[in-house]
DNA sequence: CAACAACTTGTCTTTCCGGTCAGCAATAAG
DNA sequence: CTTATTGCTGACCGGAAAGACAAGTTGTTG
């Protein structure tokens, strides 16, 4: 109707574009309804298209799910393999890392949330993927902070509670911003709210790290 | 059958025993499946009764939920209510706080869950006492940790956002307590885990907060 | 033991939801 | 213009689950 100019499959354009609607609508209900909680005809309103058309696209609601989950992780996996990034500083490399993971709670609450419940109940979805992707990953980068505490670079902490660590006081702007709304008396977390998260959460790793240069502020 | 000395209400002692199984299995369901995805027949059959018996004891599925999140809330308010005990070092205090929200990740795993659940879908059901019960606690919390800083006995860290973190870091041992164990390669985790990880925390929270005294270890 | 209360279960109804299917509409290709 | 492919919809089905109801059972009290 509109589109002359893209003459080239004008509906697989549509395609792509109504799919990635779907997903970004799906990934909204998923995040506050859970995976049983949310029924196809849900997602399908808030996309603004039927149940029927709705299933044509994604023929049923566990795929719909881990296609979800999917692309939220690709994010992840993308952003948060740097810690490889050898030459840096220590300091340098955890200010990356948490400022890069404080972005994505903020860029994605959505996914998070999904990720978050999925994970709660067990992920039965994603437990074989953590144990092919992320856990190669986790002890590389392990094994990069046991060196800097090797080499003097930082103290003597727990690498692997580190990281449990970062992630938890990061995702947590992501998926219990309702809480911190209330506690904050707001309505919703602004990007000055971000802001600060981000400088707070990213003193207290470097100061508990102990890392050799503190030119924080 | 059994208690013959227990004259006075067997019924009566029966049904609370039974009312708190069911709770303590309720909760569990609740953990792995989220509201919804818990049926009461799957509820029931985890505490060895029927459908039908569950709902005598309790009249429908959103009161048991309630229920559940009321426990675990009481518990909760009670054992994190004593940042107040002046006198005692903002390092101590601190220590104390920490260790005592670990036991409850430890010990309370599945009330933690569901909770998490709750909040992240929006907190329909908590958001009221979230408001007339956290929020004052939280304010006062923060006003004394303002206070310290004021006295020169900690850094001028971020009093909101370090109980942010906190949370964040000792909840995570419940709630996301299946990423961990893959990733250390565990099926469980078990008494040293909680311990490494409350001695880590515990650690990386005195430090970050830059307390007078830093004797740890 | 008799009568009453507390407890337990089997049956049924209603509602909701995931998914199928047959057919209609719009677009692309010849 | 005709035909085929793609996109979309309404009507429908089977199963699951919440809860009502009535009936039966067990324990309690006079």
């Amino acid at each position: 109707m509109t589109d002359k100019k893209t003459k080239r499959t004008k509906q697989s354009i549509n395609r792509e574009e109504l799919e990635s609607r779907i997903l970004r609508c799906a990934e909204v209900v998923f995040a506050e309804k859970g995976y049983n909680g949310s029924s196809m005809e849900a997602i399908a309103a808030s996309a603004s298209i039927s149940k029927q058309n709705l299933i044509y696209y994604f023929s049923n609601k566990e795929l719909l799910y881990q296609r979800v989950l999917k692309e939220m992780l690709d994010i992840w996996i993308e952003k948060l393999s740097f810690l490889e990034t050898q030459g840096d500083t220590p300091e340098t490399v955890i200010r990356r890392y948490v400022r890069e993971k404080m972005q994505l709670s903020r860029l994605y609450p959505n996914g998070s949330k999904v990720f978050a419940h999925e994970i709660i109940s067990g992920a039965p979805v994603l437990k074989e993927y953590l144990i092919s992707h992320l856990k190669p990953q986790f002890d590389r980068d392990v094994i990069l902070v046991k060196s800097w505490i090797s080499k003097g670079l930082v103290d003597d902490i727990d690498p692997e509670h580190l990281f449990f660590t970062i992630w938890a006081a990061t995702q947590t702007y992501a998926d219990f911003s309702v809480q911190m709304e209330v506690l904050l008396g707001k309505h919703r977390l602004d990007e000055a709210d971000f802001e600060r998260a981000e400088s707070a959460v990213t003193d207290f790793v470097v100061r508990a790290l102990g890392a050799k240069k503190n030119n924080y502020k």
